[in-house]
Formats: C-alpha cells, structure tokens, sequence
DNA sequence: AATGAATGAGCATTCATTCAT
DNA sequence: TATGAATGAATGCTCATTCAT
C-alpha cells in the first residue's frame, strides 16, 4: 500500500480508539470509524484492505510504540534503584495518559481478531526490564526469583492501581507514586 | 407436560464461557452458543429473552459466585498472616481453575453489552477485604496506606501472575503461591 | 379431528377475533392466540392442523354466520319496502354488533391464507337479496338496473357508513337508521 | 461519487405495492420487496431505516397523492351537478386505476404497522368536498342531511362497486358511470 | 386431551466490503 | 484518491409446529 497521506491513517488509528474506548470492541464497525474520522467509509479501505488489517495494524503500531515509550526512561548508567523507579513512574504514567491504547490492547488480546504476527508481539516486549532485573540480582538488591514472576508482580499491580483511578478518576500525583513504588520496591528489594 | 429445565441454563452459561475463551467476545454469536450448548438456537430465548440479557445474566450470576469464592476461605479467628496468605492462594486458585469465567468478566467489563446493574456490580465486592486489612493495621502488622491501593496491588499482582502462567502452561504448586505471596507480603508488610 | 370440547373452538375463535381487533391480523400468533384463549399453545392443534386452518376455518364459519343473520329478517310475506329496510336495518346492526367479525373478514379477504374454498365464500352469499329485488322490479317498485350493482351500492353504503359510527364512536339508533335508509331508498326506488 | 439515487424510493414502493396486491400484506417480507424492486436487501435501508418506517412512509405518501387526486377534479365555477358527477367519475376512476394503492392503504389500516402519525392522516381528507356539498344545499339541490353522512354513502357505493368490478374483471365505462352515478345522485338530490 | 418447552426455518436488520462516480 | 451508495452474507430474533410429559 502507497498511502498519499500518511495522516489519514493516525486519523483512522486515533478514531478507532476512541470508539472502542466508548463502546467496546464489540460494538466498533467500520461505518463508525469512518463517521468519527471524518473520512468516507471507502476511504477506509485505501489505507487498510480490511477490519481485522486495521485492527491488527494498529495493535503493532501500539504495541511498538509502547515498548518504546517505556524504555526512552531507561538510563544504564543511573544506580539501580532510580533506574526502576524512573521505569516505574515512566510506566504508571504511560499506562494513564494512554488510557484508550491500553484500552484497545486489552480487549484485543483475546479476540479473535488478532493474527499470529500480533499474537506474538504480545507475549514479547520485556526483554530490557529483564536485562535490569538481572543487575539488580548482581548487584545483590534484588530477591532471586524467576525476572518473570517479579514484571508480572509489578506489571500487575501498576495495571491494576491505574486501572482503580481511572475508575475513581483519581489523579496520580509524585506522592501517590511514591507511595506505590514503596509497596513494589519492598516486595522485590532483598 | 414438559417443564422448564433449569439444568438448560447451566449449560447455555457453560457453552458461552467456552466460546468467549476459545474465539473471543466479539465473536461469541447465538447460533455458536446454541450449537455449543447442544441446544436449538430458539431455546435459548426460552430462558434469555435477548442476546444482552444472556451475557449480563451470567455477568451477575459470576460476579456473585466470584465473590462468595473468595470470601469462603476468610477465616476470621485465624491470625493475621494466615488468613491473608489463604485468602491469596484461594484467590489465585480461583483465577486459574475459573480462567474462563475471568476471562469472559474481563472482556465484557468495557464491551457496550453491561447494563448499568452489571457496571455497578463490577465497581462493588471487597468489603470483606478492607475489614481483614484494617484488622492487620490495627495489628500493626500493614503499612498505613489506603486499603483500596494494597488491594489494588495485591490483586494486579496476582491476576498478572496468573495471566503468566496460564499463558506460559505453567501449573501453580504451593512452592509457587509461597513465592509470589511472599512478595506481596513484604510489599505490605510493616 | 374428534372435538372432545366444542367450547374450546368458540374460546379460540373469539381470542383471534379479539387479537385481530386490537393489533391487526398482521400482527396474530399462535402463542397470543393461546394465551388470549387461557389456553397452552399446544391445545389449539388439537383443534386446528396450523394456524391457516384456524383462519380458514374462522373465516367460513363467520361467512356462514353472517348470512343466516342478514336473511333471518327476510319475511317473504311482507310488503317490498317493509322487506328491504328489515333487511337493511338487519345489515347494519351485524355490521355494528359484530364488528370484531367484520374486521376479520375484510382483513382476511386479500391475505395469503384464505384456501380457494374461502375465497369462493366470499364472493357468493346474495341470492336471497337478488330474489326480493326482483320481486321490487316485478313490482314495479325497482329501478332496472343489474342485481349486483344495486347491491354492491347499498351494502357499500351501510358499510361505509358503519365504519364511519365506529371510529366516531357514534352510537347508531333508529333515528339514523331511518335517516341513512332514505339515501339507499331514494338511489334504488323507481 | 455515488449519490442517492431518487428513483430508487419509487421502485421500491411499486415493488411493495404489487407485492401486497399478489400476495396480502400478511406475506411482505424485505426479501421479496428487494427482489421484486431488483435491488439488494441491504438497499431498502438506505432508503428505509426499518419495514415498519417504509411502510408508513408509502401509506402517508399515498394518502397525499390520493386526496390532490381526487380533488384535481373539482372546479368551483362549474354547476353543481355537474361538479359531483366529475368528482364521482374521477373517485371511481382513481379507485380503478390505482387499485393497488387503494388495496395497501386498506389492509395498513388496521394492522399494527401505522404509527399515531398515519393513523391520523387516515382519518383526516374530505374537507374540499364538505364545501362543495354545503355548496348543494344552500342551491337548494342536496338534503339536510349531515355531510358526513352523506360522503359515507358515496363514497361506500363508489368503493364496494369498484370492487365488484375488479372481482368479476368488469370494465367500467361511461354508461356504467352513469349509471351508478344515478344512484347516488337520486339518493342525495333533494 | 392438554400443556408449554423445544426446535429450526424464516424474517428483519446489520455490516464488511465493493463499486460507480 | 476519496466517497458513500449498493450489496448480500451473517446475525439476532420470532414463531408455527412438534414433542415429551
């Protein structure tokens, strides 16, 4: 695909995110993002040839992105510790200002949508987290566990406290990821 | 003369958590759960009068089972420590021998099909577990942080955890629940 | 088919009557019909093989009806005029007191589910009414105009006229009747 | 770009009206109006947004057409006599010709599809031949009967005589007309 | 005989995709 | 290239009919 205007496809990506945020996968149609990207349903197809190419072609688009917003707060050279509370605060605050993307990836994990290109992408994505975890274990700072299991732990409870203010529409402020990072510093720190 | 079966509902319920786990909400269709369910696809607006009404239907009725599972293990005579760390295996027993009831829960969460009922009920259900913190605080056991964020981190952790193992096939034995528990417990611990 | 219970035929005859009435035969089902009847939906093949043999059969047996009742008031032995203004007043008091059935009959007529037995049924029923109009013109009393057409005039005129009561909800009385009889009196009369 | 295409409308009611003449409205289905209007389904909702609004939608626009129809005929400067018998003639005449409108119109009325909008529509349209019969009483030509009454009767004699035609496949012609027409004219002359 | 649960063909409607402009 | 009208396969739902009790 030549596409003329690179633009018209971060229209179509940004619409398609905010219906899906709206109204759920389950209820996104094609009629409907053309509609919110002020774009002729045709038009759709000039940049992607179908539903599920749209889909899976903005899935990796978000799922790269992601990966590289997180690790642009990486900085080897930082002691350990402000290295992952910086990955930490850097994730948190991803996770927020990026609500509809998260949004999107969950609820496309798991449908049927997804082709095994985009499958795959989503199981990969920690390799750099686990190159840090393993300097934190040399640098005896960190408990010897499987790296998998402590980015689960943490992941999943920065998901989760995200996920409690976006209900509460609660802001996350310094103290609050302050507080946070303490309770995931004690459970890995050795 | 032939009477309403409630067995029919069981398997409808059961024949939609098999689908939703294997090919996803969005492709989840009438004609699909009927023939999962071995049933005609008119008889299951015997007992659902819509297509809607069968999913919040069995929304609510795992939100409430859920929740009693979970709760089934507090045991509020045992010491503190105890009584979390059951709570936590329980939980996680739960997540993964009811992965597709999770499953389904957490892809309807955001899809357009809840009503408001379903919505509300999803917001509610860990009172039992503040009381077992504040407990624990007044124990001086747990650190003095809001009871809605250590849950919030406990429970991210541990669906995480789980959402691991279950895509990695990796079954989940005591050495395991001991592991992750104890970083959950150095994360809240005083 | 051996009727064990004859009541049930009227009780179902009147529930669809009823049913057409309120919400059109468009709109008529065998579960309404059951359910209007105090009757399971099963029973109603008891009586009738489908829903077009119901219909059918409500369709002739209101035919039927309907003819004995307009020449019940035939009195061969009553002068000519006296005669017609029975059988007119006659007409149009069915007409008003079993509108239900009328309705059902017009709506039926045109529908795909009267059988060709129906349908001639239908088209014949006014021998009795060709006689004592030729009886008027052997009395010098009617105009020469063909049988059919003098009829088609009239009862379009009663019908019309009933139709016109009913949705202004007039009551119809002797007065009225008297009045509308002139109009038919004065059209045929010599 | 493609544009709606105005025609389209106009096929698709000729389709349903031919439809209901053949079959009863009881038979309509999208289906077969796409069929016989030699369009995809799909088409009638781009047009439609539902059976129901289509239905209407032809009922009130036939309503409309019928009733500048009928009074096209009326010429204010004319004899009065003379102004009833081209009303007459042309009632009849539209009666005929447009047959299958007259068939629709009658079998909606009543069923459950017409909305508060049509049915009122319905029952509305005979203001301009009002006028035109107090016209006739005041020249001293028509009875003091009330002009409801009166318009019920022809236009029931006109109705009912043009069905018998229709049945028994009679042409109508000029001295048909008038001889019908002199029915009703020694009926209302005073 | 009487019942209403069970069934699946049939119907209205939606929606991804194509096509004419 | 951009558009939205056109399309028909797919989907949710209804309903006449059958079946088990």
């Amino acid at each position: 695909m030549k596409l003329k205007d690179p633009k018209k496809t971060e229209l179509i990506y940004a619409a398609t995110l905010r219906l899906v945020k709206q109204h759920g996968l389950t209820a996104l149609n094609m009629a409907a993002i053309g509609k919110e990207a002020k774009l002729g349903m045709g038009t759709l197809y000039v940049y992607f040839k179908s539903k599920e190419e749209l889909i899976n072609s903005l899935f990796k688009h978000l799922k790269q992105l992601n990966t590289a917003r997180i690790y642009s707060s990486v900085k080897p050279n930082a002691p350990f510790k402000v290295n992952v509370k910086e990955l930490y605060d850097n994730y948190i605050f991803n996770r927020v200002n990026f609500y509809e993307e998260h949004f999107f990836i969950e609820h496309c994990s798991g449908s049927h949508f997804l082709d095994k290109e985009a499958r795959k992408l989503d199981e990969s994505a920690f390799t750099g987290v686990f190159e840090l975890l393993n300097r934190g274990k040399s640098e005896l700072l960190v408990k010897e566990i499987d790296n998998a299991l402590l980015i689960a732990h943490m992941m999943g409870s920065a998901n989760e406290l995200v996920n409690f203010c976006m209900q509460q529409k609660i802001k996350i402020n310094k103290s609050f990821l302050d507080k946070t990072f303490s309770l995931c510093w004690d459970s890995i720190k050795k």
